[in-house]
RNA sequence: GCUGGGUUCGCGUAGCGGCAAUCGCCUCUGGCUGUAGACCAGAUGACCGUAAGGUCUGCGGGGGUUCGAGUCCCUCACCCAGCA
């Protein structure tokens, strides 16, 4: 019996945008939402003070990274995840595939989950895979570690979040079909490992879909995953936006409507429209921390648009002497207080308190947005908000 | 006044007889999608060129030695330190 549910209590007339609610012990979670992301069971540089505040409902935090420091058991001492970080609310937390990839053919061929213009110098990569799992050089001091589905459930149930993710092998977005054949074929093999391992049943544990940019391989993995699991969550590489959201509508009308879907990674506002209406439930993504960390902060329609991506860098001579908060229309902390001159100031001094100031901004931006979005699935008015953001 | 040390890109420095401009900072321009990221990449004397590249200047001022001087010598100026 999962004490994890999920529940559709409003459904889009014209996409497949619904509107949710995800039950777990640690409390419900409304969907869409966006979720932050706490690779070290911390949101960098974000108080979860301020993430209960703005709204945030729920946290990802990543198995690899915890495992290696400071260790499942002794997370697992302090009352698991959401205790150890006070958070007090739902966790999740990914399996280390991830990293599978970003310390493997990620590095190797200087690429991320989407394809970039210009790629990433090529290095040598990381771990090496085989059929029982991944042996990988530790980045913090290169000693050897060994994950597998076993053992990364393992940790996942020691870590205790509420919702958690089948081990998987990433396809890199520049593999041929064969080899992307080949690791779906991999992934499916530990996904069924990982159900095996998973004893703690009021953990959700999601399956992960695979299959590059390849439909026949998309459709299979999104059946398959279907089949085996009661949540969704959809992974892998993609050539770009236009691909990514073909994928997704490739996936979504192969897998059980009833089941909450979780895109992984994904995170930039026009890709939260246009997979909130393709049907997804939760978005994990690293944007908000990682861009506000240098520098860059969100900024509301109209003076945001698809075209500057609704980003833009306080580093920018033009917010020397800019009075004005970080955007108009924002309710957080940051932009209650504090003026673009004064960030940028604190920015360039290379000030700790610019990187919380923008990242705790970044954060909210986006957790507001997909509440927006949420409220606007209630009164059937989707698609015209999505008209006023993404002109 | 004497004795040292110094004066090189916006700033700080390297170069110590052979294509001046190394490295750092500042500045500017890009980039970041399940976090090896408070990071990474590029530009930065002037002018011409889309580019490859080319032209011009230039190591405090002046003079000298030398095929050749930022580098050695003389002299002047300024800065720093110590001693008067």
């Amino acid at each position: 019996m999962s004490q994890t549910s999920f529940k559709i209590i409003k459904k889009d007339k014209k996409s497949k945008a619904r509107a949710g609610i995800i039950s777990t012990l640690h409390g419900d979670i409304q969907t869409p939402i966006f979720v932050p992301v706490g690779t070290n069971s911390t949101v960098k540089s974000v108080n979860p003070r301020d993430l209960k505040e703005m709204g945030a409902e729920i946290i990802l935090a990543n198995t690899y990274h915890l495992h290696l420091r400071p260790g499942e058991d002794l997370i697992k001492k302090f009352g698991g995840l959401s205790k150890w970080m006070s958070w007090q609310g739902p966790t999740m937390t990914d399996s280390g595939g991830f990293q599978v990839f970003s310390l493997g053919v990620g590095l190797e061929h200087g690429v991320g989950k989407l394809l970039r213009e210009e790629e990433g110098e090529a290095k040598p990569r990381l771990n090496k895979i085989t059929k029982e799992g991944v042996t990988f050089q530790s980045h913090l001091d290169g000693s050897k570690q060994f994950l597998s589905p076993e053992i990364s459930i393992d940790i996942q149930e020691k870590l205790g979040a509420d919702l958690i993710v089948a081990f998987d092998d990433l396809e890199s977005p520049k593999h041929t079909y064969e080899e992307t054949k080949k690791s779906l074929e991999l992934t499916e093999d530990w996904l069924l490992r990982s159900i095996k391992a998973h004893k703690r049943k009021d953990q959700l544990l999601y399956g992960v879909t695979h299959g590059g940019s390849f439909q026949d391989l998309r459709v299979r993995s999104a059946k398959f995953v279907d089949k085996n699991f009661n949540a969704i969550a959809l992974g892998g590489a993609h050539k770009n936006k236009k691909n990514m959201s073909q994928i997704v509508e490739w996936t979504i009308a192969s897998v059980s409507e009833e089941k909450p879907r979780h895109m992984l990674g994904i995170g930039e506002v026009d890709d939260i429209f246009e997979l909130i209406q393709r049907g997804i439930d939760t978005f994990d993504c690293v944007i908000p921390t990682r861009i506000g960390r240098t520098g860059f902060f969100f900024a509301s329609t109209p003076v945001g648009n698809i075209k500057n991506r609704f980003r833009f860098d306080i580093n920018k001579p033009q917010f020397r002497t800019d009075p004005k908060p970080l955007d108009a229309n924002c309710t957080c902390y940051a932009c209650q207080n504090f003026s673009r001159a004064y960030i940028h100031h604190l920015f360039r001094s290379r000030e700790l308190l610019s990187y919380s100031l923008i990242s705790t901004h970044n954060v909210h931006f986006l957790v507001n947005l997909t509440k927006i979005i949420r409220k606007a699935i209630l009164e059937d008015k989707f698609k015209t908000l999505k008209k006023q953001w993404l002109v």
